[in-house]
DNA sequence: GAACGACGGTTATAGGAGAG
DNA sequence: CTCTCCTATAACCGTCGTTC
């Protein structure tokens, strides 16, 4: 299996993310003069919060977690795709699936080859100060105010909401499981929650 | 004082409507 | 047909008010 979430991941995200953007678009400038990926439990200053890095961090895990599911579907003859359509049960372009692990590669889906369908809920887990041009890191998240979003209830609705939706999309979408990713999944529960899938 | 629900904010993109 | 404008949706994070 792929490494499951590591600093190492966050180090590559910021790397490749400064070759397209600005540090401002990346991490937050505090009052002290210092780049932040997240405000410190003890930064007092003036705050705001980052849009920029959004859609960045976004499309950066959701490549990761085709990856992580890349292994197991190669085994077992599927492909897992990125963002995929299905308009059957009510993936459209406008909201897609983020992951799913189908019998075919394209984007465009036939509900009868999709075997799961993945929403993926990851950020930045650690803090992290860029200094001289190097990534240091501060502590992980008890240590700044950002809140995973496993623990953010208006995270979760979003994803359940979406979940219902294709739920009543049709009596195709009704067998099909959906699991909701976040990194806090621990490694064995991932692992057995697909051996389950593809059992069926 | 912790936990929780709710709200608002910035940015990117896709698709429809209407103008030319 | 193409361009512009508008709307809808998605991405994630910080704070505030309420409740326990």
């Amino acid at each position: 299996m792929t490494e499951l979430w590591t600093k190492q991941k966050e180090i590559e995200f910021f790397n490749e993310a400064r070759k397209f953007v600005t540090p401002e678009q990346l991490f937050y400038l505090g009052d002290d003069s210092h780049y932040y990926a997240y405000w410190p439990k003890s930064y007092m200053g003036k705050k705001s919060t980052l849009q920029s890095r959004n859609a960045l961090i976004g499309n950066f895990t959701e490549k990761y977690s085709v990856d992580l599911l890349q292994d197991f579907a190669r085994i077992r003859e599927l492909y897992a795709v990125q963002g995929a359509i299905c308009n059957e049960i009510g993936l459209t372009t406008q909201s897609p699936a983020d992951v799913v692990l189908s019998k075919k590669r394209q984007r465009e889906q036939s509900a009868k080859n999709i075997k799961a369908i993945f929403e993926v809920k990851m950020s930045i887990v650690w803090n992290w100060e860029l200094r001289d041009n190097k990534l240091i890191c501060l502590g992980d998240f008890k240590t700044h105010k950002g809140n995973p979003g496993l623990l953010r209830s208006d995270s979760m609705l979003k994803a359940i909401g979406k979940s219902i939706n294709i739920r009543v999309s049709g009596y195709c979408a009704s067998q099909i499981p959906i699991i909701i990713l976040a990194l806090q999944s621990p490694k064995i529960i991932l692992q057995k929650l697909i051996t389950f899938i593809m059992q069926e």
